[in-house]
DNA sequence: TACTAGGGTTTGGTTTTCCAACCCTCACCT
DNA sequence: AGGTGAGGGTTGGAAAACCAAACCCTAGTA
């Protein structure tokens, strides 16, 4: 028997435990885009300084950003993203297809993403050993930690 | 000038005010791993009962989840994921991925995923054009709201 | 001297979250 | 008929997160 109070081991929920917080998303894909000082931050998200600060100092400890001086005296600091960072991008890109297919139906896409293929960036996922793109029903879930288990698949509602 | 007070408009910002919230994508990984009832939600995501409730109510008003009775006579209600919240689990995915990467290293990894066509699942987000991974090397940015630059908003000229 | 800009920190008040406890309905057991 | 247990929440108060605005410090510029 698992312990009663833990809630399931996951590593989606370690992720999101250090870049779920409201705005550090946000914070990086402005740092990719490489808008990585504090207020050009401020005024590109709309968080608050102070948020944005322990925002700040949160994904630098956890090794996702780096701040570093761009000029001395007067010192100025930059944040850009490490390479843990950057690979992250990709879970902002196929949040971003969601987005606008599910949110701007109607081709006022904010942002589009050119891909140097010369195509515009339609994001999908695959599997890296058979190439396929990613659907539910293709998927089986193994929980590896003792007590638990899930449900078998679900077909949508 | 553009407008001093407003965030850059974004896909990734308006997905996240739907999805960004804390346990929202915890409550879709149970949904989509077939957990759909309450208390199941409650154990396996340690969420207080009255946050999951309002996210439950946001998730389904947003067309993410949909709520249906598994019973009469005891109403019974369980939440599955409409096709708008299967197409959010390659999200899911990458960023299990991440967290498997980044978080654990020494193999402990909390849940393991077959892709049917045999193989472990390791997701990898690939551009629909070309076929390639997606790298930020790889990547050029449009916005396409006026005053809005990847450089910072109303760049002088 | 005054004014600007960058990069924050402080202050004080509002909103969320958290947590435990409670409620209600039904079904099952005795 | 009474007790128990599961499902699906609601309620109330304390703790934490959030927010806007004001403030601070350094350095350059007029």
């Amino acid at each position: 028997m698992a312990a009663p109070k833990d809630p399931r081991p996951c590593s989606i929920a370690d992720a999101l435990a250090l870049v779920g917080e409201k705005y550090s998303l946000l914070v990086l894909r402005e740092v990719c885009l490489g808008n990585g000082r504090f207020d050009q931050l401020v005024r590109n998200i709309g968080a608050p300084r102070d948020i944005l600060t322990t925002r700040l100092r949160r994904l630098v400890d956890a090794g996702i950003l780096a701040k570093r001086p761009y000029s001395e005296r007067p010192q100025r600091f930059e944040y850009r993203p490490t390479q843990a960072g950057l690979e992250l991008e990709p879970v902002l890109m196929t949040l971003m297809a969601w987005g606008d297919r599910h949110l701007h139906r109607d081709d006022d896409r904010p942002m589009v993403v050119e891909h140097n293929c010369g195509n515009e960036l339609v994001p999908v996922v695959t599997c890296s050993a058979c190439g396929g793109q990613v659907h539910h029903a293709d998927l089986t879930a193994h929980p590896q930690a003792p007590g638990w288990t899930v449900a078998g698949p679900t077909a949508a509602a």
